[in-house]
RNA sequence: GCCUGCAUAGCUCAGUAGGUAGAGCAACUGACUUGUAAUCAGUAGGUCGUUGGUUCGAUUCCGACUGCAGGCUCCA
């Protein structure tokens, strides 16, 4: 019997059934034989040795394509607890999958793996990538599998096919004499791994991601289609993390956190001048967009947070103070505070939407472990804002929201932002009616601004779906920064009312909603997003004024001066060091402009001014770099150190 | 909170198979007045995170605590 396969180019060709991929990808070439790792037939990825019996359309999966290397690390992950078997027989195996750049695998062991044992297993999957073993698919009866897992001693896998949909074929994957319930696909052999992977990291997990269970011990590892690509990938991760903001917060002297207060930040000069920018950025185009901003109290009475709901469910995380036998909180949130604010006075339709912003200084008791520079810290300023509008009003508010923070972002110099919605949780208040309506109008915001977005189902706030704008830190993980949330039950446990246009009251939709988020985790975001250095308009120090000559320093003490005057952020370096020494120095910190002053601009009314990331000097009059340098700034133009040219 | 690891001078790090520690940079003093990424010489600087234990003796070994790092969980 013959069948058509079909390949991606359209073309078709006709071979004798069965045939398998290996086989396909032999025909085609040498090259793509060797590089094969997988094959696409019928748009579902399948292994190699699989035998092919009608027509389809297929396309080879090789190794360095994104699904060939999720076939490569997923491999990688197999043979690891290949390896984990051989050498710690007594070792449980639960499950291991690709993720980004690489994979993973939970273990269940009573004693824990250490570091050494990392070696000891990635040389032993090097042995069994060595012995190229046969990776062999075979299809299973359900109980027949429970039963032969839990002979073994895999009661976590006996677990995992129990709980597999009826109608889904059991697969089991056999390489030596491991066997592993999978649905594939795989390499043909253990060779095919090759030797492009690295185990990277030891760490806790709980089965089934769920803190009331075992904890399991997951061993990271990177994979890549070979040995160049890992190398090339560990210098990056090597080279992102010196953009750490913890690191450059210290040698740029920004600010420090300290054993006593741990989870906040002790600003240091520096670190506040860029706190400081940022936040009357912020202010500025908050006003610009409508917004009044308010200022509410940091220790609130308890009752507050009962009625608002926060102090059932984040009552543990709440600090609290008891005062002559009354009992507040600090406040964790804005939120009720807010409300407050609009419930002073009578409010008309006409007032809608009334847009409320603070730069509210929150605190939240969160886990130790949670805690994470300046990204996840116990006390931090949010730019928070609450909008009081119609349900009417909400598309154009979300609309114009989205709008307003694109344009926040760009000014920043970010340009990837990661959407999310997240919609109802298991533990949430308000009717069903109220969330249908409020995600509805959260998703349709999204499309009308032709977005990609992710679905968290059940990850939203107890009182309403949310979008979460997130940014990605040096080395790729991802944190929420914006957000966007529809609240129709709050204003009403609160009280807020309105008087519609026939008379009657009705209680307001609240939306709540924040730029930055956290102005601290944003910072922490925008310190790795630039290496520290900053665009001019942020910078902390913009200008340094160094002399060569203490015959200049008169001049260049005008010269800073006339810059301050100016509106810029100028120091003078008059120390006795050579020039040489003052450049490295400040170029070290990162200034965007270093303005060289000798004798020859004393004399001659001019600056030598060498900027950030180039080594070449211009020599201009004072009025002249003010001009060109203050537009900068004023423009917030971002700064390409590599090719000291503005960005577009 | 949980798992694993870490904590030495202001910073970056070395070191002690258990006998109270060292480098570079920074700081301070002096000389040098300098033209675009480190001028030279000298001085000073540490209860080796805190706290128990083992020991003749602990920075080193063991435990607890605190903090930090990487994950997990959580994130109004």
């Amino acid at each position: 019997m013959s069948i058509q396969i079909t390949f991606p180019d359209g073309a078709s060709k006709r071979f004798d059934a069965p045939i398998t991929g290996l086989q396909i990808a032999d025909g085609i070439s040498s090259g793509l034989r060797r590089n094969a790792v997988a094959i696409e037939v019928n748009g579902e990825a399948w292994d190699l040795s699989r035998e092919i019996t009608a027509d389809a359309t297929v396309s080879i999966i090789t190794r360095d394509s994104d699904e060939g290397l999720e076939v490569l690390r997923h491999d990688a992950a197999h043979v690891m607890a290949e390896a984990v078997k051989e050498l710690y027989p007594e070792t449980q195996v639960t499950i291991g999958p690709a993720i980004e750049n690489g994979f993973y695998y939970d273990f269940a062991r009573e004693e824990a793996f250490t570091p050494e044992d990392l070696e000891k297993i990635e040389a032993r999957m090097k042995d069994i990538v060595k012995r190229n073993e046969e990776i062999v698919r075979e299809v299973w009866d359900r109980d027949e599998a429970i039963s032969y897992f839990k002979s073994i001693g895999e009661e976590y896998k006996a677990e995992i096919i129990a709980d597999l949909p009826a109608d889904e074929t059991i697969t089991v994957y056999r390489q030596g004499d491991f066997l592993d319930l999978c649905r594939g696909p795989h390499l043909p052999s253990t060779g095919i791994l090759r030797d492009g992977f690295k185990l990277t990291k030891l760490a806790g997990a709980y089965w089934r991601g769920d803190s009331n269970n075992a904890q399991l011990q997951r061993i990271y590892g990177t994979a890549w289609s070979d040995k160049k690509q890992l190398k090339a990938y560990l210098r990056r991760m090597e080279e992102a993390e010196k953009r750490d903001h913890r690191k450059l917060g210290k040698a740029l002297d920004l600010f420090h956190l300290q054993d006593e207060a741990p989870g906040s930040i002790f600003w240091h000069p520096k670190g506040w001048a860029i706190y400081q920018a940022v936040q009357s950025y912020m202010a500025a185009r908050q006003y610009e967009h409508g917004y009044q901003e308010i200022k509410t109290p940091q220790v609130v009475d308890i009752s507050l947070w009962e009625k608002s709901g926060h102090a059932s469910k984040f009552g543990d995380d709440m600090f609290t103070l008891v005062n002559d036998e009354r009992e507040y909180a600090i406040k964790p949130m804005n939120c009720p505070c807010h409300v407050q604010v609009f419930n002073q006075g009578l409010k008309s339709y006409r007032d809608l939407p009334l847009r409320l912003a603070e730069f509210g200084s929150c605190h939240r008791n969160e886990m130790s472990g949670s805690l994470h520079g300046i990204m996840r810290v116990r006390s931090f300023v949010q730019d928070d804002a609450h909008i009081f509008c119609t349900e009417d009003q909400i598309q154009a508010e979300v609309k114009g929201f989205i709008d307003f923070l694109h344009s926040v972002y760009a000014d920043f110099g970010f340009d990837e932002i990661i959407y999310k919605l997240s919609t109802r949780p298991e533990q949430r208040v308000g009717s069903d009616e109220d969330w249908d309506r409020a995600e509805l109008a959260l998703e349709q915001a999204l499309n009308d601004n032709e977005l990609e977005w992710e679905l968290q189902p059940g990850e939203g706030a107890f009182y309403g779906p949310k979008i979460e704008f997130s940014l990605k830190d040096c080395i790729g993980r991802v944190w929420q920064c914006g957000t966007m949330q529809v609240d129709f039950s709050m204003p009403g446990r609160l009280g807020a009312e309105y008087v519609a246009e026939d008379g009657s009251k009705q209680v307001p939709v609240m939306l709540h909603r924040a730029i930055l988020g956290s102005i601290e985790r944003f910072l922490g975001i925008l310190i790795e997003q630039h290496a520290g250095a900053l665009p001019a308009w942020l910078a902390p120090q913009q200008v340094m004024v160094a002399t060569i000559v203490t015959e200049a320093n008169d001049y260049a003490n005008e010269v800073a001066q006339a810059l301050r005057n100016a509106g810029l952020r100028a120091e003078v370096d008059l120390r006795n060091e050579k020039i040489g020494y003052k450049v490295r120095e400040h170029s070290l910190q990162k200034i965007p402009a270093i303005l060289c002053i000798g004798k020859r601009e004393a004399e001659e009314g001019t600056v030598a001014v060498r900027r950030f990331g180039s080594k070449a000097q211009t020599v201009m009059t004072l009025e002249e770099f003010v001009e060109q340098f203050g537009l900068e700034v004023e423009e917030k133009q971002l700064f390409d150190a590599g090719t000291n040219n503005p960005k577009e």
